[in-house]
DNA sequence: CTGAAAGCGCTTACAG
DNA sequence: CTGAAAGCGCTTACAG
């Protein structure tokens, strides 16, 4: 009922071993066969089971991705459909096909690695997310399994591929934008300490603040698992600051605009009485209200290029870990606006 | 090196049928023994190989999740990584496993779902979108191979397993809604009339204005191709019309943004000059400004439901084609208001 | 309740 | 340039 390469061989009076090797275009088969073989192989309908070749040639030509469980890193956020196309168009470049993880806690995603790896379901793993003392990493990095990270590990980075922007100085230039334009008291909303690009980017604002001679204020900073629930009552405490915040740094273009609503219900005006500032730079962002101002960070290219290392990295697991700064744009729109004067506290 | 049933087998000091039997937890076998078995695997850290386990029992346990080449329905569409989602969550409760299409032409595309199924990659497959004469679905059709749509196929839709929101009266039901707000010119914007998804919602629309004895006319109907380079040119030929549109229903909530956007360039307001209603509902459309009133399809039960459809019939082929019918929710929000009294020209 | 054997559909040294 | 044979790591009738 199924063809299969005997099918063919038969058909085509050669060994199977034959048939296997004008699917592969071997070069020592004569140009002969395989044009007889090919044809035999159409006239036949025959399509090569994937699965028996993966198993006899110890490679299933798929790559997994692994996706992150934390609100802030989830479908929602636009960030993942846009390195999914990168990923999706180096993969079919080489192709190789694309394998997901369907899990939602961390132990679930955790198991699906370990049953990836082990199971030989994928031959390389891209990690969407850099987790600080992730066990999936561990787990990668211990069994000497080509991987990828879109992000920056949180230890041991000479020694891992990945690709990342530069999140600590595109921070500071952010936060240097602000301070440029003589805001002193700039608040940092959102990310999850637990992973490494929120502490990059906290930094990147800590050193920024610190060399312009301003100090690093806790209450400014607003944590992920704050905003939740609420991003109403993190600004409304914001607002009720004795000194409040005259200018926002945001993680997330979608953060930014429902900041921005709260704010306007409070009947505070971006960016007249305050300016706010954000990642992800989405194609929507040029048609906001007011049109923001947000840093292009490339999603499309961190996929594409992590994708294209990891499948170098498989072709050739021998190669040194290396390390690829994706460049991020400053994007300037309407959302910032020099700081009003006003009586201090 | 790699631990394999054999090994497990001999460890344990039974055959590797039994090991097979014990790891599919076949009740025949004694409870001592599948002990006995579970604790040699640990010990040794057995994990089986998918790959062989697949060819053996010819099934994959693997899902094939085809994504669409559209512009609209592209990866920037919030629409897909919401369906990915609710699909994501049946897969792992049912414990199947993702394969995502990579293909970006149709062409492609037809490859992929080919080899998917003649290579045995996946055990069944959805579509995430329903085109008229689309190849991919006469293949999985005449290979009767098990397949879920979400959306509504273009024929033979009592054959075929499928789920969808009821398009023609949830737009019959948007269009009411804007002309009991008295609005007679109303425009319908964007999709693909290759998608049966847009004929569906634009039959909905022609319906309401027929009942209410309204005429349809072409110039109110702008397709998909026109909004590609530039949304801002098919709203200026809205507007420069002798009698422009009072209200406009777009097919996205983030294509709903960006016509706002350009007809506020044109100094003209929404809602008061003209009202814009919606599909999709995204989160963000309820601080988006005007909040838009949007159409909330449960984007994440289409997947999970189709997906939940597919694994049924996976595992009992025999079950009869059916349809599910989803919701669908008018959300009123403020970008929709009566329409002014106006001169007639 | 368990085992021996055949088989899933390929690939790949080895030999000629 | 091509073939015969072993093997990839499982599952599953069949037999007892």
């Amino acid at each position: 009922m199924v063809i299969t390469i005997k099918d063919v061989a038969k058909q085509a009076n050669v060994a199977p071993s034959t048939v296997s090797r004008v699917i592969a275009n071997h070069p020592r088969i004569s140009e002969k066969t395989k044009k007889r073989v090919r044809e035999v192989m159409k006239e036949l309908g025959y399509h090569p089971n994937l699965q028996a070749r993966s198993l006899a040639a110890r490679s299933s030509q798929t790559i997994g991705v692994v996706m992150p469980n934390s609100a802030f890193f989830s479908f929602q956020n636009p960030f993942f459909p846009e390195v999914l196309r990168g990923i999706s168009t180096s993969a079919h470049d080489h192709k190789y096909g694309l394998y997901l993880t369907t899990g939602t806690t961390e132990d679930e995603i955790f198991e699906e690695v370990i049953s990836m790896v082990n199971g030989k379901r994928v031959d390389g793993i891209i990690l969407l997310y850099s987790r600080i003392n992730d066990r999936a990493l561990h787990f990668l990095y211990d069994a000497d399994f080509p991987f990828t990270i879109v992000g920056t590990p949180y230890c041991n980075d000479k020694g891992i591929t990945h690709v990342d922007n530069d999140n600590i100085n595109t921070t500071k230039r952010v936060t240097n934008y602000l301070i440029e334009l003589g805001h002193e008291r700039i608040a940092f909303i959102g990310g999850n300490l637990g992973f490494v690009v929120t502490n990059d980017r906290l930094n990147g604002y800590k050193m920024a603040l610190e060399e312009a001679g301003l100090t690093f204020d806790k209450q400014y900073y607003v944590e992920e698992r704050m905003l939740k629930e609420s991003g109403k009552e993190a600004i409304e405490f914001l607002m009720s600051l004795p000194s409040p915040p005259t200018a926002l740094v945001t993680q997330d273009d979608l953060m930014a605009y429902e900041m921005i609503s709260h704010l306007e219900k409070l009947n505070i005006k971006v960016p007249d009485d305050i300016s706010v500032i954000s990642f992800n730079n989405l194609t929507l962002s040029e048609h906001s209200k007011p049109p923001l101002t947000s840093v292009d960070i490339n999603i499309y290219d961190l996929g594409l290029v992590a994708s294209n290392c990891l499948i170098e990295k498989i072709k050739d697991p021998t190669l040194p870990a290396k390390r690829i700064t994706i460049p991020t744009e400053l994007i300037e729109r309407d959302s910032c606006q020099p700081v009003k004067e006003i009586v201090r506290s």
